[in-house]
DNA sequence: ACTAATGTTGTAGG
DNA sequence: GCCTACAACATTAG
């Protein structure tokens, strides 16, 4: 569910209601979404206010400052099917509460993809966020890689927030067949496909990202890009540029839509 | 009833 | 390092 342009949105709505606000109290109840010691956790957030919320990648990087004005930060990742809500009620998939000194934070999670943690390594390990990459930047990275276009740019390592829905609409934009080999797309078409890319992001979180299933944003509300992807989940349909149907592949052990007349190998 | 599929990532093995 | 397959979990569609 959440690529970046979801998380995104939910960082931005998230803000009003997060900022400043002190976190009294938390609990957690899932051994897989808080894994480790769960008290350990709610107590290294309790008695905390929030200084700032980022995002890289899809990560949701909560900055929390102590009384005595130690930092740390709490690391939310949303995996498949995670939530975080600002005026929720607790239900049987309800798997973190954060007390503010003004309201409560709710975690969801059906499938307990999702990840919440204290300073993770993780979050180190992943290559510069999407959103906003430069042209040279990336296009020297794809120069580098042998490896299948798609698989690559869903690699978080590589390049940070990019995920199924949002890889496979870029490179149709930018007339890209996903096996295509990354070092041997010229100059002039990874360019399009960072044009794309960003183009693509930019476009995505001014309508509130893509609500597939299950995606709202911390205030419940649905996404509305869903209803301008060109490929992704129009297998069978026509393409928007040549007519011809959309085709579906699996790439990666993902789903993979593209136009073969568009995207040439 | 049973199987496959779903937007995520980490790990194991070649 | 790279790539593939699989696993984690819950729900839904066929």
């Amino acid at each position: 569910m959440p690529e970046l342009p979801e998380v995104e949105t939910v960082v931005r709505t998230l803000a009003p209601a997060l900022i400043g606000r002190r976190i009294e109290s938390a609990r957690f109840t899932s051994r897989f979404v808080t894994p480790g010691n769960r008290d350990k956790l709610a107590g290294l957030v309790s008695s905390r206010t929030v200084r700032a919320i980022r995002r890289h990648g899809k990560f949701i990087l909560i900055e929390l400052a102590s009384d005595a004005g130690t930092s740390g930060t709490l690391s939310i990742h949303l995996g498949m099917t995670g939530k975080l809500l600002v005026n929720g009620t607790i239900g049987v998939h309800t798997h973190g509460v954060f007390q503010l000194d003004r309201g409560e934070l709710h975690y969801e999670d059906i499938r307990q993809f999702g990840r919440i943690e204290w300073d993770p390594a993780r979050v180190g390990k992943l290559g510069p966020d999407a959103l906003g990459l430069g042209l040279e930047v990336f296009c020297g990275l794809l120069r580098k890689r042998k490896s299948q276009i798609k698989p690559l740019l869903l690699n978080q390592t590589f390049v940070a927030g990019l995920g199924n829905i949002y890889v496979d609409e870029a490179l149709f934009r930018a007339g890209i067949h996903p096996l295509a080999i990354a070092s041997r797309v010229r100059a002039p078409r990874a360019a399009g496909l960072h044009e794309a890319i960003q183009d693509l992001l930019r476009l995505a979180i001014a309508h509130g990202g893509s609500s597939i299933s299950d995606y709202v944003d911390a205030e419940g509300r649905k996404g509305g890009f869903q209803n301008l992807h060109q490929v992704y989940g129009r297998e069978g349909q026509p393409c928007v540029q040549c007519g011809s149907p959309i085709r579906r592949i699996v790439v990666g052990q993902r789903g993979t839509h593209f136009c073969a007349k568009c995207q040439r190998r």
